[in-house]
DNA sequence: TTCTCATATGAGCATCTGCTCATATATTAT
DNA sequence: ATAATATATGAGCAGATGCTCATATGAGAA
């Protein structure tokens, strides 16, 4: 067997390396890893969760997000603005109130096939 | 118009009582919005999107994971303990070995519907 | 048994995240 | 113009997260 060093037993003693240097390439780039990362934190709150379930429904202000969910204006803001960054949802100015409202349908689709995980 | 104090200015001035109202009911209950956060936060992650990608190719034990990942062993298992906490991966012991494989196809779904909205 | 290898896991630490609080901006009314 | 209202945003802080390092566990070999 040949030797390759006190770190590298077990990487080279397996019969995988071939399955692995076939996966390699089939990794998605470190941008879209980073992005897909980034687009799937935004799910991973309770408070974008409930925000995203309630713009199912109906298109609404901050305020009545703050009212429906008993948080404040400013927390729900903040939150509403990293769901616009991440182009999930899209907000629509009227007078002083600003409306938000679902930017897509994927965003359902993925809410919808992580409840089915959860449901089993 | 009525005094409702002050700190309920916005809330109450809309004509959207009735939509809050409606969509307070629609909501997922406490329990499901916990769970469903989790799950995501399990995506939010490069480390971990890597890890399912790869499984995506080939059942792969703990080191062949690090060693294509270019990573530790200890920073791996300590992933796929999370990932197998929320029943995304499956052991399988053989030997020393441990052998992870995905745990069911949600996991695919979930990332390529990801994948597709970053992709736009 | 003892030794080695593969994996799992607890502690510690630096970074990230989600809130609060204060304040800034934007729009309308007076 | 000034005042009031709705939203946005920066600073600060407590808790969560992902790594490293050391060590524990589990399984096969000697």
């Amino acid at each position: 067997m040949i030797d390759l060093g006190k770190d590298e037993k077990c990487e080279f003693m397996h019969l995988h390396v071939d399955a692995v240097e076939k996966v390699r390439g089939s990794l998605p780039d470190e941008e879209k890893q980073y992005e897909l990362a980034e687009l799937f934190s935004m799910f991973a709150d309770t408070t974008r969760i409930r925000i995203l379930y309630a713009l199912f429904e109906a298109e609404m202000c901050v305020c009545d997000l703050a009212n429906l969910l008993g948080m404040t204006q400013s927390a729900i803001s903040h939150q509403l603005a990293l769901l616009k960054r991440a182009k999930l949802i899209r907000p629509r100015r009227e007078g002083r109130a600003v409306f938000y409202s679902l930017a897509d349908g994927h965003v359902r689709t993925m809410l919808d096939q992580g409840m089915e995980h959860v449901n089993e």
